[in-house]
DNA sequence: ACAATTTTTTAGATTTGTCTAAAATTATAT
DNA sequence: ATATAATTTTAGACAAATCTAAAAAATTGT
């Protein structure tokens, strides 16, 4: 595999993750930062080696090899990533970028001793699960601080807006990963939210109770 | 730079790197294992970009630009094989084919870091020396066993032959990187050497002598 | 229903890195 | 010195990944 097929396969990964239809050509150009054009003829590659299923005009989705290979990228990526925040102590929002590249290195014996070196971690520093080797990985029952009730509470995992903007900003206001948050009050007239910290309550944006994942603890 | 362009400028300080005349077509070719041609297409690219002096049928030598890029690469190559060994247990004949994919990764603030969480490491787990940011580096006093009169001692930093095959029979024979030894005996009949090691005295041919590096510590 | 718009595909070029076959140049041997 | 051999370069082709412009198909609005 090229590293281009790679990233094409993760970006229909990425686009079919949630609503599981077909993903259009220019939905895949978009977040490939590429053509239409470019996107076809790769598509036509990818289906020629049975990595995704394509008829003309229907749009793609992933085979079962073809997200079985996307798995295994997403896993390395993911392994890197924790590498590069626990091990280099890189922060959050600047590790996407090198991890883009890291992704692509092949060797089985690398991840599996990259792995070991982290102590098999189950979710990389933005909360996303790492699929193990088999493409196997624990559903995260993670959701929008948003989409919860009063009294809600569980741990930070998560962004949904991965900007380093949004990171940042959360940097500034010491919302880190693995803070524990309890829902205390939604406001109705703006959205907002209160939420209990370590240091005390704060009072967040709907805008930002719309990018925040909790993992909820009393919840099967 | 492409990663193919990096992996030329390398192979052309490899070959001049003792030698340093101009280097041929043909011996970039066999250690690029390419086709002369394809060589002389790249030569010309470099060229172009001044990372190379160039003059039809007289070989190639690299410019001072070119020679910072290549040890720039080689720092980034020794990095990694250094964590490969240290970090994630490696051993050091399995480094090298990973190390050729990570030295291509695109990172000042990754090799940075990676440098600091090594402990800065002055020389990779072949004994060859690491350069620094600006590509300066120790030039080691290493000298090949074979090289030496009797009564020499220092440490094990390197091989001459890196071949898998060589560095698993240094492994069979307890011979690893940092030993100490002494040449107590050189045989006239058959260049064969008696060295003493911590477990005792033995005795290696004149073809392990050629291929085995000493840090000479009584040198200056 | 069907014209207008949007999406997708095709046709034809371009760049990068490679190849084979043939020509040009340099080196070697008698 | 000059024929022979080796090395190096050129010419022309190809696969991968991209692009622009144009054609084909699907979707949308009235
Ligand atoms: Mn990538
Ligand atoms: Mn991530
Ligand atoms: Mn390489
Ligand atoms: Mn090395």
């Amino acid at each position: 595999m090229t590293l281009s097929e790679e990233d094409y396969i993760k970006a229909i990964y990425h686009l079919s993750e949630f609503n599981s239809k077909s993903v259009a050509t220019n939905a895949i150009a978009e977040q490939m930062k590429t053509k239409p054009s470019s996107v076809t003829d790769m598509i036509k590659k990818l289906a020629e080696k049975s990595l995704v299923n394509y008829k003309k005009y229907q749009g793609v989705s992933l085979s079962e090899k073809g997200r079985l290979v996307a798995l295994s990228i997403i896993r390395k990526h993911r392994l890197w990533e924790v590498f590069l925040v626990d091990k280099l102590n890189f922060s959050w929002d600047e590790v996407h970028v090198v991890a883009e590249q890291l992704e692509h290195i092949k060797s089985d014996a690398l991840i599996d001793k990259l792995d070991a070196h982290l102590g098999f971690p189950k979710v990389d520093p933005h909360g996303d699960p790492i699929p193990n080797k088999d493409g196997v990985f624990t559903k995260s029952v993670k959701k929008l601080i948003s989409e919860l009730p009063v009294g809600s509470q569980g741990a930070c995992v998560g962004v949904n807006d991965s900007s380093a903007a949004f990171l940042k900003f959360l940097d500034k206001n010491k919302i880190a990963l693995g803070d524990t948050f309890k829902i205390l009050e939604i406001e109705e007239f703006d959205g907002s939210v209160t939420i209990s910290t370590r240091s005390g309550s704060i009072r967040i944006s709907k805008q930002i109770a719309t990018n925040l994942f909790l993992e909820i603890v009393d919840e099967e």
